[in-house]
DNA sequence: ATGTAAACCGACTACCTAGTTTGTTACTAT
DNA sequence: ATAGTAACAAACTAGGTAGTCGGTTTACAT
């Protein structure tokens, strides 16, 4: 095999089941001869390609988190069609497949920051930048939004993203253990009742 | 001193140390031996009182967590006044807490419950009894309002206290590394308008 | 074919962790 | 006063952890 490929592939598998395992285990309740085991590699081939735990973390955040994030949560709603469709439809799918218990990249990062903050800082700048990405493009979606006439103009559309990313990462939390489907179901209904609030109102009919 | 006395003092001193540092370093990465040097004891204390770090835990989430998330969470909302102000109110001082730094229970039972969800069911079960009992007695608080006049009839109550919890536990995971006061204030106010539109309809004034 | 460097192996270090055990105080009932 | 026991001290076990290092294989250029 050629030795560039062979290079990539091995450092993509590590950081997949690195991903998994610290996904399910969490970070510090995985070794990464917990990680080797699954991949039947050595230690030496570890710190061959990465420089330590923190580092290979860290790498996984940028190179499948982050763009996992972006692919799913915020490409989806970046059309002109109405906002509030465009955003439910996307949570609708993120929560189903929380339901169907596979990784969900937007709870996933929700998890890692509560891992992390206040004990690593490092990573928690990463983590935050993830974040601060979705919000941003959440607030760009919803402006969109107001501009063409689906939002009321008086809503503050930093406070809705906010409003929205937290309720998302908390129903998560919550889901885990109790009747994920009736959660989701329940949420969903509740987002929707919150967007009807905010919507542009139909004066001068 | 008394035997007695002594006994329920250092068990309490350890159990309050333990939450302390649990919910700061987290679970998995706190040792016993960090509880023990804050307090100058000896292993031979800690299993003298305890049979293990697990029990040690699950007696904090009973004797300080629960009775914490009672009477800071669920007592303040017991009333019969307007439901919306009682929520608000109390969201509003446990946040304010979080501005402050200091500990918020609702708060700590979500980072447990991220950190033990999948890993720990005998642990888990206990975290998801308390916040069972959270959400049961928002429930209360909502059917109330329903009964009082306060919040439309055709408003599902379950529903809103799900959408209620999860978007606290939201907001508190977000609210640790990024300006919590301005947080803190967007999510109060997309709140109230959330309230907004679940309140009674004055069709006939 | 052969030198060379990338990719990997696996034993090893130094340290940490939960839990055990044996020994030592200090209180308290008689 | 003293025996007994509750409340602790501290050394120890057994297992795990991140990271290191000298050696081995594999692929590739010449």
């Amino acid at each position: 095999m050629n030795k560039n490929l062979k290079r990539m592939a091995t450092m993509q598998n590590m950081q997949k089941t690195g991903l998994e395992l610290f996904y399910t285990k969490g970070y510090y309740n995985t070794s990464i001869d917990d990680i080797l085991k699954e991949l039947s590699l050595s230690k030496g081939a570890f710190y061959y390609h990465f420089s330590s735990k923190e580092d290979f973390f860290i790498e996984i955040v940028q190179n499948l988190l982050a763009r996992k994030v972006y692919s799913l949560l915020i490409e989806p709603i970046e059309g002109h069609e109405n906002p509030f469709e465009l955003i439910s439809n996307c949570f609708e799918e993120a929560l189903e497949t929380a339901v169907h218990n596979e990784m969900d990249f937007g709870f996933i990062l929700g998890n890692f920051i509560s891992e992390f903050n206040g004990r690593n800082p490092k990573i928690m700048k990463h983590l935050n930048d993830v974040l601060k990405i979705w919000e941003v493009n959440l607030v760009s979606t919803l402006q969109r939004g107001k501009f063409n006439g689906y939002i009321d103009r008086h809503t503050d559309s930093e406070a809705v993203a906010v409003f929205l990313i937290s309720s998302f990462l908390g129903i998560r939390t919550m889901m885990v253990e109790t009747a994920p489907s009736a959660l989701k179901y329940r949420f969903m209904h509740q987002i929707k009742v919150y967007f009807k609030a905010i919507e542009a109102k139909k004066e001068n009919v």
